[in-house]
DNA sequence: CGACCCCTTGACATGCATCAAAGGGAGTGG
DNA sequence: CCACTCCCTTTGATGCATGTCAAGGGGTCG
């Protein structure tokens, strides 16, 4: 069934994103979708901010005393090793919940990618949002389930597959999250380091990447934050393994 | 406060593991404990079952209808690249949980690392107990939350370090999760190519870790299935990525 | 126009994978 | 009790993918 909903979040002036249907967002974006309507309960305590290229929004080890909602740009949550390496958890577009777990204090850091505007709203509100409704506590442990399959997904990537495999999935997941099917322009927000860094690679692994898939026709990349799906089927074969039988 | 817990599972005869209180194994296991708790109204519906070394206890892809606690052994969660690798998502002992997650299905192939067994649960009766009492609800959120921040901090791992420091990070969370302290021996239910499996090494790496850290005198190595903390600082340097600067 | 930043490409180095073979340890049969 | 076999582990030799180092390219902003 073809049917595509759309998050509106019109007390904020946010026109969504529309999601497609199907395997992976699915999973992933009803839940959200489900927690954005129960959420307006906490319109009022909410607070927006603006985040510049390359800011923080908050540190690894800050307390957790409130959680984020994406309303424009892009957010990478990161940790960073003492030696200067650093890793990028995921992605976090428009639409998409930070923080939504239950630690005394974030795990991660939260970077803006690009120019970045998001909602905050006080955790102890969202407590007592749960108390009162039961069902809020159920999309929540439904959202962080698919959060944590998602988490799991990349961790399968990381531990099994080679350079461009890791980067051709990356696109995919990108596209699903936009909504971007072949042939239409794909956002790359992220620059290359931070791809590089979500996927445990080196930034001229992921150029040589990029190079091969261009090379192969796979991809056409109009400039360098866009790029182009020619052939997804044979992409997700490449993304999957299924292509070196 | 160096105070000890004791999960007793007396109802089924299950002498729990001691677990120690501080940093990570508090987040996992504190939850757990709690669960545990709330768990015994589902004792009457619980079935208890053998697996022996390597058979299934269930697939990737079937209905998520039960979920399961390990009685003693020790399983894998792992998932199969169409190429013939695999995947090894963690590790789960007695005491853990397996299949918490709000899915309709389970996303990794759970199976026997030595012989093991389990008790399963129906889902459908944790929905009814948390229909029934909110705080259930609540501790599986704080549960999953602690399972996502461990995934998080593997693919940290995964994304970041090498294979010695995998490993090292790999003996220190066993280590941690089983009360294992210096100079303890340290058991290794699991062969050497599960380990590589979950580390996203080969079984030679792995043999080459031990090697070194042996060389090292970090560790000593009694048998091929025990092994001996001998500076669990240093260790913890080396995982940290804090050796080499 | 120039400076800066990021991306791209090339040459080389290396850590890990791959291939191959030998070395235990546990269970079985003589 | 020993010899045999099987399976897993360990070690060595070699190759390759990716990391590292270095130089050049291209877009953007002042």
């Amino acid at each position: 069934m073809p049917v595509t909903l759309r998050i509106t979040d019109s007390e904020f002036g946010l026109s969504g994103r529309a999601l497609p249907t199907g395997s992976f967002a699915d999973d992933i974006m009803a839940p959200i979708q489900t927690l954005n309507h129960h959420l307006r309960g906490l319109q009022e305590f909410s607070a927006r901010q603006h985040f510049g290229r390359n800011e923080t929004i908050f540190s690894e080890g800050d307390r957790a005393d409130r959680f984020y909602k994406v309303l424009s740009g892009t957010v990478r949550l990161c940790r960073h090793a003492p030696d200067g390496r650093r890793h990028i958890a995921d992605f976090y577009l428009p639409g998409d919940l930070i923080g939504f777990i239950e630690y005394p204090d974030h795990p991660c850091t939260a970077e803006a990618v690009t120019d970045t505007t998001v909602n905050s709203y006080p955790r102890h509100q969202l407590e007592r949002l749960c108390a009162a409704d039961p069902e809020i506590r159920a999309q929540l442990l439904a959202h962080l389930s698919a959060t944590l399959r998602a988490a799991q997904q990349h961790l399968f990537v990381l531990g099994c597959r080679n350079a461009k495999e890791r980067f051709a999935e990356f696109l995919l997941r990108l596209a699903e999250r936009t909504d971007v099917s072949q042939g239409d322009r794909l956002d790359l927000t992220m620059g290359r380091q931070d791809i590089a860094d979500h996927l445990g690679l080196t930034i001229e692994s992921v150029c040589r990447s990029i190079a091969a898939l261009k090379a192969e026709a796979l991809v056409t990349v109009p400039n360098t934050h866009q790029l182009i799906l020619n052939d997804v089927a044979k992409l997700r074969a490449l993304a999957d393994g299924r292509d070196a039988l």
